[in-house]
Order: structure tokens, then sequence, then C-alpha cells
DNA sequence: TGTACATCAGTGAACGCGCGTTCACTGATGTAC
DNA sequence: TGTACATCAGTGAACGCGCGTTCACTGATGTAC
């Protein structure tokens, strides 16, 4: 089947979009290429005509995966009503739709531990994200400059501890108040 | 071999307690039964002699791990200075000692991500020992039993989410900086 | 405009390998006589 | 006290299976004439 000339690029987007969301559901070692290509309605023998290695998809599932939290936090915050870009962030990372779905939510709370355990040049373009998380909290957060990111590090820490916390405890009273607490913060 | 009546259940204990390590050290799906057995000092054939699955294996060691967490907790507590526990405790889970040894630190850092994909049983097992854990905290922290709680709640998220970050970006100026920040909560 | 051909994204069988699990066997030691 | 035997924790070969990866092949479509 001979196709367009953008057809093999929106292939490889489509198996990097459900890699992003099977990796973050199942995490590294859950999931298998095979069923990976299945889910995005291929069969596993092509694989290798678009990623190097499931460890190089997995990187850039994880790059992709992490872009989409950023973006999710930047339509939180262009959608608040202004001067409560914070609250809303927060209300919106700590509801229960997020906790239920991690597929389609934070990278970090769904693979941190797994960036963990891979190598340094995955972790080193990990970091960047975190970072670019940090800035874009900051820059909702008050006080001076030094004060906004101390700030945004404990806000980010939080939330991903509460979510990380609610998810491994749910469904349960604990779970719940665990969000209700923390978006209390 | 025959052995003394209590050395099989000896062997148990030793099993558990390199499971109890070495899957927080590699995730539930990143370390073999064989690989598992070979660092308790045995070989695979064994295995089955000692637990019914390597499922029933990582709900063991779950539970090992994390009483070994909340023993880490209570020892922090116990050896602090008299009004300064809740440093302790703190300045304790975020060192870097603890961010660079997964495999003998947090059960919910380590493999908070592999209990939300375990079934029910796992994961309500696991609820008792974090309700531990907050109410541990909540005996150290300060004001009427709702405001410890939720102080408590939030101590715990932020550490465990301060500790997450830290790992998933280490080594870095980043990594040291979060830790750093929510040290001073 | 119609036809033959080249292309190449995707298919599916096959590869070696390591997984979780099973099982016949071993051999050191407690026990019976 | 000495010897034969029963026990059973641990061994290691073997099982089917699914993994990541490779590769010869297919067949729809763009292109050349």
């Amino acid at each position: 089947m001979r196709y367009a000339t953008q057809h093999k690029e929106e292939t490889r987007q489509r198996i990097l979009e459900t890699a992003a969301a099977e990796f973050r559901k199942h995490g590294v070692d859950g999931i298998g290429v095979a069923d990976l290509m299945k889910a995005a309605g291929l069969t596993h023998g092509g694989f290798y005509a678009h990623f190097k290695s499931k460890d190089a998809l997995f990187a850039e599932s994880l790059a992709r995966a992490s872009e989409q939290t950023l973006d999710a936090l930047r339509k939180a915050i262009e959608t608040a009503e202004p001067g409560h870009e914070r609250e809303a962030v927060i209300a919106r990372y700590l509801s229960t739709q997020h906790r239920d779905r991690a597929e389609r939510g934070c990278a970090i709370v769904a693979l941190g531990a797994d960036v963990s355990r891979q190598d340094a040049k995955t972790r080193r373009a990990f970091e960047t994200r975190i970072e670019s998380m940090i800035e874009l909290v900051a820059a909702i957060s008050e006080g001076s400059d030094t004060e906004r990111r101390r700030t945004a590090i404990q806000t980010v820490a939080t939330m991903v501890g509460a979510l990380l916390l609610a998810r491994s405890v749910r469904p349960s009273a604990l779970s719940d108040e665990i969000l209700d607490v923390a978006r209390q913060s």
C-alpha cells in the first residue's frame, strides 16, 4: 500500500499517542510492542519501521506524555478566572477524574518511578519538563522570584505526592480525603 | 538436606527480605523469580515451596517494605530531640541517602504506581499502611485533632512527591533543590 | 487517457530468549531400632 | 552407641508462553511512458 507523503508520519504519531497513554496506564514493562501496535490499529511487524526499539519508543512517549501534562496545565491557567489560576490548576490536578484516568494524566505520577530506573539521557530529558512545570506554577504564584519558585516546587511536590497516594489506595474514603486535604493547601 | 524446624521459615523470610528490596529497586515487572531467588542465594526451583506465585510474593513484599518504611519513621521519631520530631522525620525522608537508595526506602515512592495497577485486595492492604503513616505523622504535628490530620496528610504528600521528583531527575542541581525546598515546609 | 511498473507502509511467520511455573530428583540430617 | 531409613528443603532440567526483534512478502497507489 503506497500512501501519500505524510501518511507514514501520521502513523508514527498515532503509535506515539497510543504509547503515551498505554505506558501511563500499564507502566514501561506492563505492556509489550505487539499490544501497543494493536491498540494503535496495526500489527507488531511494522513497529521497527517507525522506532529503533521499545526503549526508544518509551523515551519518546515519555516526552509526549510530559508535553501533554504541561499543555493541560497551560490550558487550566488560560481558562481560569484571572487571579484564581493557582486554585484552578490545583483543583484540576487533584480531581477524581485525574486520579481515575492515569492514561491521560500526569506523567510524573504514572511513570516517575519508571523514569528513575531509566538511563541518564532519558532522565535528563525528563528533567527539562519538570523544570518547565515548576516554572509554569511559579508564574502563577505570589511573592518575589525566589519565593515563587519555592512555592512552586512545594506545590508541585504536594500535588504529585497526593495524586500518587490517592491513586494507590483508590477507591476509598482515604483516597478522597487525601485529594480534599491537598486541594486546600 | 533436612534442616531444623525453623530453617524453612528463615529461608522464607530471607526471600521476602530480598524481594522487598529488589522490587523497590526494579519495579514489579523489572525483576523475575529466578533473579530474586539468586539474590537470596538460592535457585529458582525452590520458590514455589515458599510462595504460591510471584504475585503473592509481591503482595507480601509490599507489606514488608511498607512495614520497614513505618519502622524507619518510628525510629526517626524515637531518636529525635523532644519537640523536634517533625523536623527529624522530614530531614531523614528528604535526605540524599533516601533518594539514592530506593531499595531500602519508602515503598510508596518506589512502588506506588505499581500498587495502583494491582488488584483491589493488594491496594486495600497498602491503604492500612498509608493510614498508619499518616497517623504517625499526625502524632508529631501541632493543633487540634483535625488540624493534625490535615497537616499530616499534606506533609506526607509533599515528602512523597518531592522524593519521587528528586529521584526521577537525579542526579542534578534541580534534584537537590527539590529536596532542599521541600525540607523547609 | 490507459497501462505497466516501481515503491514502500504494513503484514504475519519466525527467531532466540527469558519469563513464571512444574516436577523428578538429591542428599544432609533427625529419628527409630 | 551405631546403623538404616525416612524426611523434605533445595536443585536444576524442562514446560509452554509471550517477549522484543527480524525479515520475506503483499498489494494499493503514485509515476513514467
